[in-house]
RNA sequence: GGUCCCGUGGUGCAGUUUGGAGUGCACGCCGCCCUGUCAAGGCGGAGGUCGCGGGUUCAAAUCCCGUCGGGACCGCCA
């Protein structure tokens, strides 16, 4: 077997008069006759031209070790596209080590190939520049957080992939038992239970690189399976979990771009869903949510005539949008949940301009223009609802219309805080948890949980914190309850019974009575940072093996049916999926 | 559960609005020529179930219905 002596991307001047011996695919080929050809050898770290002077057949992407001599090439005939362009390898001895087909796509990164496509054949996809700098990112990441946990004294533990399944949260994957016919394992949507019984059994900072798994639907942002940075902490306050993650993002992206982030922003969630209507607001550009509802109190317009008006300054957006585009944006806001779009240009002479402005008083139009500062050109666009709706429509279309890609401009890290501890009032007028039950609520809102009643429950606040990067929600976490009298509290007002609790949460309720420590943790997806670190706009260009949107794999067919006799084995019995 | 975009030789696209012979472009592939190229160049060639099924029509890549696959999003993701 030849032996590798250098990296094709490494080889230098300084080399030049080496014996060298370099293996990896053949790149382009520029073939001049059986007596002079140009080979370009790659490897992950890059290409290296070898000048072949006999005739062999060397085709794309065959496998082959060169050896050769380092030299200088030809006066004027150096490359400043290739680091190693200013030298060749000469006097070439090529062993072919495998042939190879020709791929099934362009190996140069010019055009986009099918997503399926890329799939079907990702061991080829992977060879690419692209892929071999996204995966190398990723392992950058994952050491660098590693070593920033252990530095600041976490331990790694591994957590159990099977779990016993609770009700609560994301959909689960399930295993089934064939040891227990009938029952099922699941396999964990993140260690979460895990990681406070560690905090039970004294570990005190644990972390792991967990791999995670909820059965929802995919996004850009969201597969399967995915990788948290997740850790838990005791004796520590919302301050200091807020440190430790500060601290470990900045290592790592440190680690990946050289520069260092600056401190991380904060702002509480109210603000982002009053600002940007959104509880992950990408703050990189303007565009923020303005309240106009004073401005139609007593108004004659009836689409006014409601609970809640806001708007948007599209600058410029006046000369962008045509009618059929409004339309379009209109009828996405009707899908988001809105009853229309009012939208208004702002005309040559400074005044807004639109179907609306004949229900509107004088007042109304010049108040909405000065909110807004609108000027010529600008296109005013508002929502009109429950303040809910209106904050939820308006940050949709905020993102629609003025959103750059994730990983344009600077990275925008910022902490969001003071979650509401409910989220929403069920029919039964009972709240609904809107983290986990065991988030500790506010300090200060305490005793709000006394004397709430309905719609009052929604102002009570949280330990509960998120962590944003360019309008992707990178992660969140919570101080824990650690109180077996703030705990009963909490599952009596979300309205589950004792016997309801020891079955869910059994397990963790008995630990806690035997001396649970303060404690609070906080878990990040791996995947959307290495994304928005590596320039891409999806999670699947960082992960080798991504599953496609409907949850398939096209290079192993994953999911496939089992034979009868496995079924048997697992006691399982298919019924024909209802149409 | 829903909305939208895409599907045409191996790859990326144009052609679809306004139906008229599988027409075109670029890359790749095969062969020949070529001793300094680097997205090499020149000449020649092969390669097609226009995703699939049905309908309308004298005639469908093109219009209609359904379906499959890929992508973006809403819901969902405590």
């Amino acid at each position: 077997m030849t032996i590798r002596t250098h990296y094709c991307g490494e080889l230098r001047p300084t080399d030049v008069g080496s014996q060298v011996t370099v293996c990896g695919w053949v790149d382009t080929r520029r073939v001049h006759s059986e007596h002079l050809a140009f080979i370009d050898l790659r490897d992950h770290t890059g290409i290296i031209q070898c000048v072949v002077d006999e005739k062999l057949d060397l085709r794309s992407e065959y496998v082959v070790a060169i050896s050769g001599t380092v030299r200088t090439r030809f006066k004027g005939k150096s490359n400043e596209k290739l680091d190693t362009g200013e030298i060749e390898i000469g006097d070439c001895d090529v062993q072919v080590l495998s042939v190879a087909e020709p791929p099934p796509f362009p190996m140069h990164e010019r055009t986009e190939v099918d997503e399926n496509i890329r799939l079907r054949h990702r061991y080829v996809d992977l060879r690419k520049p692209r892929m071999q700098k996204n995966l190398r990112t990723r392992a950058k990441v994952n050491s660098s957080i590693r070593a920033s946990m252990e530095k600041q004294g976490f331990i790694e533990i591994e957590t159990p992939m099977l779990i016993a399944s609770t009700p609560e949260g994301a959909r689960d994957f399930v295993v089934p038992s064939r040891l227990h016919p009938t029952n099922f394992y699941a396999l964990p949507q993140s260690p979460q239970i895990f990681k406070q019984l560690c905090m039970v059994g004294g570990l005190d900072r644990y972390y792991q690189i967990a791999r995670c798994l909820r059965d929802e639907d995919l996004r850009a942002d969201r597969q399967f399976e995915f990788m948290q940075l997740d850790m838990e902490a005791s004796f520590v306050s919302q301050e200091d979990i807020i440190n430790f993650v500060t601290e470990a993002v900045k290592d790592a992206t440190e680690t990946v771009s050289g520069s260092r982030p600056s401190d991380i922003p904060r702002m509480t969630w109210l603000e982002a869903m009053e600002r940007y209507g959104s509880d992950k607001p990408d703050v990189r550009f303007g565009m923020e949510l303005i309240d106009m509802t004073g401005i139609f109190e007593g108004t004659e317009a009836n689409v006014f005539k409601v609970s809640c008006v806001k708007g948007i300054l599209y600058k410029g957006g006046s000369d962008v949008l045509a009618r059929n585009a409004i339309d379009a944006l209109t009828e996405k806001c009707q899908n988001w949940g809105a009853k229309g779009l009012a939208w208004f240009r702002v005309g040559e002479g400074g005044g807004l301009e639109g179907a609306l402005t004949k229900f509107m008083s004088e007042e109304e139009i010049s108040e909405v223009q000065n909110c807004l500062s609108a000027e010529s050109g600008d296109m005013v666009l508002m929502i009109a609802d429950e303040r809910k709706v209106v904050n939820h429509v308006l940050g949709l279309l905020r993102l629609e219309i003025g959103r750059p890609p994730v990983h344009s401009g600077e990275l925008e890290f910022l902490w969001i805080t003071e979650f509401p501890l409910f989220g929403d009032v069920g029919e039964n007028g009972q709240p609904i948890p809107a983290h986990h039950p065991f988030t500790m609520p506010l300090e200060e809102d305490l005793e709000k949980l006394d004397s709430a009643e309905g719609d009052e429950y929604l102002a009570i606040r949280s330990q509960a914190y998120d962590l944003v990067l360019n309008g992707w929600e990178l992660g969140s976490g919570s101080v824990r309850i650690h109180s077996p009298e703030i705990q009963s509290q909490i599952f009596a007002i979300l309205g589950i019974e004792k016997d309801e609790a020891q079955e869910k949460f059994g397990f963790l309720l008995d630990a806690f009575r035997y001396g649970a420590p303060p404690h609070a943790g906080f878990a990040f997806g791996i995947d959307r940072l290495t994304a928005i670190l590596s320039g891409e706009e999806n999670i699947r260009e960082v992960i080798a093996f991504p599953k496609t949107q409907s949850g398939s794999d096209p290079l192993t067919n994953a999911p496939t049916l089992l034979d009868a006799g496995h079924l048997e084995e697992l006691g399982l019995r298919l019924t024909p999926p209802s149409t």
